[in-house]
DNA sequence: GTCGCTGTTGGTAGCGCTGTCAACGCTCCT
DNA sequence: AGGAGCGTTGACAGCGCTACCAACAGCGAC
């Protein structure tokens, strides 16, 4: 029965429009605002969209309406946890509604996210999200000029472009040493990888938590431009030692490196934290779990995600959020790696057993 | 100069043809078949492009050809490290081309990954990437009906809808297994989790090895549905332990259960390799600079990402491969925790020093 | 000179959907 | 009764691009 299909048999809108009785126009309404259309015509679309199988195509609709239904993600890594973390919520918080996620990797590039940049907008997307508050002036006057809402996550800084969720790097690593200084430890190093901006304000934090006790030392600072690694976090450990052999704590950018910290230290048969602290940052998961159990900060990666994604959802919908600027902070997780009174707090046999019965930690699993 | 643009702004195909003073539709084809024209009029409408900065507008494109240049992805998890080294290679793969990457998660849901189908299929992408082969019937009707080229990835099977990419777990565990017996251990367990079906075929692989040395018992396998972690593989492990005390060697389903396996002996002080020898599964990064190094399977993530991207855009360009289905294989990589000449090989502090001239590994860097 | 061929170019007619605007019927008010 | 106002519906005209087919020039062969 009724109507002639498009060539490669698929249903178009018409088609649905005459098995339910109605203009294609009504038919077109069901889709975008179906309380537009009396409940008795509702029903007659809905179901003659169901049972022809009717799906729209995005092509035609982006055409005739002059945008689009994607969201443009732009972010640093494709492997880095910190970036798998929030890109899972990113993408939870997508489903089941109409847009879609096109993720684009600028690999630590603030010239290729230019470029890309320039590429997503060029198709109209219907919001953005991007990494960090360090673009390049090009990128920010494009951003500024996109008429298209607009998240920067992973930090927050002074002066958004639209939305901003994240936290201060600067801050938690403040408290990381502030905690290093509360156990006792003045020694403190810091061992960085990669050095991108949220690196960096992690190491300006360093710094001025330690200059404000009148302990900064430039010897105590190690980083390198190259990919951080477990493998890389103990060389760098040995640089330090080297350069400070009386170290006794350490700051590690992130967990990988804490990590290799923690495997150099067993290597050379430094008691952790008698001899030598260790605190991560970011919190995976195997951090609770290492023996010892490391001391790290965490953040909120997964929410951070999904609110970025769930709040330029709404702005696309013209809900803007009241608060534009969301802190959603980091706690330090105290363990082992940095407490002074050890070995008391956890047991030196892990809580044991019934593995079925366990469930994913909040953070990380997966 | 002429033509009047678009509301938004936007430069059209026609405008670039009238300042290159040719027909659209052979300012059209300069972007799809460039040898089409001849090199004077090519050049024109190269330079009237470049001057007004056009744009192509894809959705108009896909609207009119009838295809897009979308290429699909089905993978099971974001966070896996496994599965962003494999979509590290498909974005590079995807790169400096004309297609886009359309990424979906289908959290290890068969169900999911057939209403996702469903879903891609509806806008005709111009290739898919799916993982595995366990695909539902309908999915599997959906896939041979589908009118675009197709690589499975992640295992090879007898079976392929279209191209495949991968290697075989089952003959992997059974090396992992085998190197095990030739370090001369017999009580050989098993810790596997979230049980999808590639964890499945390491587990039948190292049940057909127990078995032909006549070695198998039943309670040597400890799994679990659980998604994987490192506390995790800590967990199994202790309830390996209580069924099996006797137990000589351990085979983790992946590096993150070795990882917790490693930790929980620590915790127990149990003696790696002398009591108990630990190998994984994947030979992500940190397994080389554990302590002990962990022995693990390595497979080559990136670069099957990396051929299967490939390999999709020669087919979609009509250049279909000789062989489609390609045996990327895998390689036991013996370290210290399986090694009964242990601590000959790798010295006990590591090969220290200037950790500027480093280089990220092959595997898992970034 | 005519034919057929190849290489190159252009005209026409949509692809499937939605923006805009007009029109309809109904209720409620004066 | 007449009109304002609302909720609901439909006609029309594209969105920017490409598939299809026709046309034309230039060439060599007969």
């Amino acid at each position: 029965m009724g109507g002639q299909r498009t060539k490669s048999g698929k249903i178009r809108l018409a088609e649905v429009a005459e098995l339910a009785g109605v203009s294609p126009i009504t038919a077109s309404r069901f889709f975008r605002n179906p309380e537009a259309l009396s409940i008795a015509k509702r029903t007659r679309v809905e179901s003659a969209a169901k049972e022809l199988g009717y799906v729209p195509n995005l092509a035609a609709r982006a055409l005739a309406s002059q945008r689009t239904e994607v969201i443009g993600v732009l972010i640093p890594s494709l492997t880095n946890n910190v970036f798998s973390d929030v890109l899972r919520g990113i993408y939870d918080a997508s489903e089941g509604n109409r847009y879609s996620i096109q993720l684009s990797n600028t690999r630590y590039s603030i010239l290729q996210e230019e470029k890309l940049l320039r590429l997503f907008l060029a198709q109209k997307p219907a919001g953005l999200i991007v990494t960090g508050i360090d673009q390049t002036a090009e990128s920010r006057a494009m951003l500024e000029a996109a008429d298209c809402p607009i998240v920067q996550i992973m930090e927050i800084g002074p002066d958004p472009v639209d939305m901003m969720i994240g936290f201060s790097h600067y801050d938690a690593a403040r408290a990381a040493v502030a905690h290093l200084f509360e156990q006792g430890h003045r020694k403190v190093g810091f061992v960085g990888a990669r050095m991108d901006p949220r690196v960096q304000r992690r190491l300006d934090g360093y710094v001025a938590a330690m200059k404000d006790a009148a302990l900064f030392e430039q010897r105590l600072v190690v980083t390198t431009a190259t990919p951080t690694s477990v493998t890389l976090g103990g060389a760098l450990f040995t640089d330090l030692l080297a350069r400070e052999p009386g170290l006794d704590a350490v700051f590690c950018a992130n967990d990988d490196l804490a990590l290799g910290v923690l495997f150099e230290c067993r290597r050379r048969e430094i008691a952790i934290p008698d001899q030598v602290a260790i605190v991560g940052f970011n919190d995976l998961e195997f951090m609770a779990s290492a023996v010892p159990t490391l001391t790290s900060v965490r953040t909120n990666r997964y929410e951070m995600g999904k609110t970025a994604a769930t709040m330029l959802i709404e702005a696309i919908e013209g809900r803007r959020p009241e608060r534009p600027v969301l802190d959603l902070g980091f706690k330090v997780i105290e363990r082992q790696s940095s407490s002074s009174r050890h070995s008391e707090s956890t047991p030196a046999v892990s809580r044991a057993g019934a593995a079925n019965k366990m469930v994913a930690l909040p953070t990380g699993h997966d």
